[in-house]
DNA sequence: TAGATTGTTAATCGATTAACAATC
DNA sequence: TAGATTGTTAATCGATTAACAATC
């Protein structure tokens, strides 16, 4: 507890965590052990409890964890006991791709706003949701409560977007162009790359030769 | 040189530097320091030449890098200076959506069969491939020379689905469900977890109010 | 009480950073 | 030669693992 800095990797296995107690909870299990868990998702039990102490003391000694408490204790610890509404700027094949994923929604991540500047997609309708030109980017922001922008457009655009997105108030940009992008500090940034998964792929497929 | 175990994040940063560099061939900039591609992506000048002293000597002292140089030796590392053939299992939102998506054959990723099992998709075209039965999963990855595949089924059929790819000789598997797979040994399996992303994000935006 | 499992500490392992000799 | 920058070593930092006392 009182941890400042909490490793990003533990903060991802938690959001794992969190998906397999969630499956137990639909199997009916109402109490499990660290070991459990451990097996369940591919670390050790060792690695569970500790990732857990970060936050506090879920668990009763001999017994082990209530799964819908833990549950509901990590989906709280990750931000998830509340809708976030979500701006996806750039309509394009990935931008549509995201929006009709439902995902995202199930883990309650609302895109409530599309832009895109391309006058042959502005009016027409993504997931339900209109999609409309940039300009809107401020006030839609402000009257939904925006405080998550998916930046889905050319690489290009990509810094004059983001800064848009600064200035507007958002407070975390999930990035999904290959372009590395400067914010300020108070600004929570991060960088997906669909491909460098495959890429990781591809070289554990092929460096094993050249050993 | 001969490092037989390459930390994974030092492979995602030679594709972020691959990347770059492209980036600076564009600009027709042919010569490059550490330091300068250090600022670039944002990381240590100490990191990225430690990240290439795994793989060998790329440079000369005083000078730098060859940017085109540097860039193909990083492409071979990563296993992309070749075509990769890929079959995706399941196309429904998200197993389209990745279809419809350019990164991955920017990338040299080509996704050459499409299976589904619902009638309703079979026979319609995806990105210009036309969606197939899953029965000729076996048929088309021993044709196709397939060696990855994505899976991107619902969650309780991805287990059933891997088995099968496993069975019909991928070596390489992308896992887009929340399961937790069990794949043989010899076989490299990486999870993509899209929206857990979000979640850092939203972890982020919200764990400072507790500390 | 006996058995089980947590929470936590200390030991280990691995990755990043700093520093600098080598060298263009 | 003087200045710059690499490749590499050693020091630091951080994360994982093993072990076990606490305790249900």
């Amino acid at each position: 507890m009182k941890a400042y800095k909490i490793p990003e990797a533990t903060v991802m296995r938690l959001s794992i965590y969190s998906r397999y107690l969630h499956q137990l909870m639909e199997e009916e299990i109402d109490t499990i052990a660290s070991g459990d868990i451990a097996r369940g998702v591919g670390v050790s039990s060792a690695q569970v409890r500790k990732d857990l102490a970060y936050f506090g003391e879920f668990g009763t000694r001999g017994v082990g964890y209530k799964v819908e408490e833990l549950y509901s204790h990590l989906m709280k610890i990750l931000g998830l006991d509340k809708r976030w509404s979500v701006i996806l700027v750039g309509a394009g094949k990935l931008g549509s791709a995201l929006a009709l994923y439902h995902g995202f929604l199930d883990r309650g991540f609302h895109i409530c706003t599309v832009l895109d500047i391309d006058e042959k997609l502005i009016g027409t309708k993504l997931n339900g949701v209109i999609i409309e030109n940039v300009d809107v980017m401020n006030a839609r922001i402000i009257e939904n409560n925006i405080e998550i922008g998916l930046v889905t457009v050319p690489a290009l655009s990509a810094q004059n977007v983001t800064d848009r997105l600064v200035e507007s108030g958002v407070s975390g940009i999930l990035n999904f162009t290959p372009r590395v992008l400067k914010v300020p500090n108070h600004i929570i940034l991060r960088n997906v790359d669909l491909s460098v998964n495959l890429e990781l792929l591809s070289f554990n497929l092929g460096y094993h030769y050249k050993r």
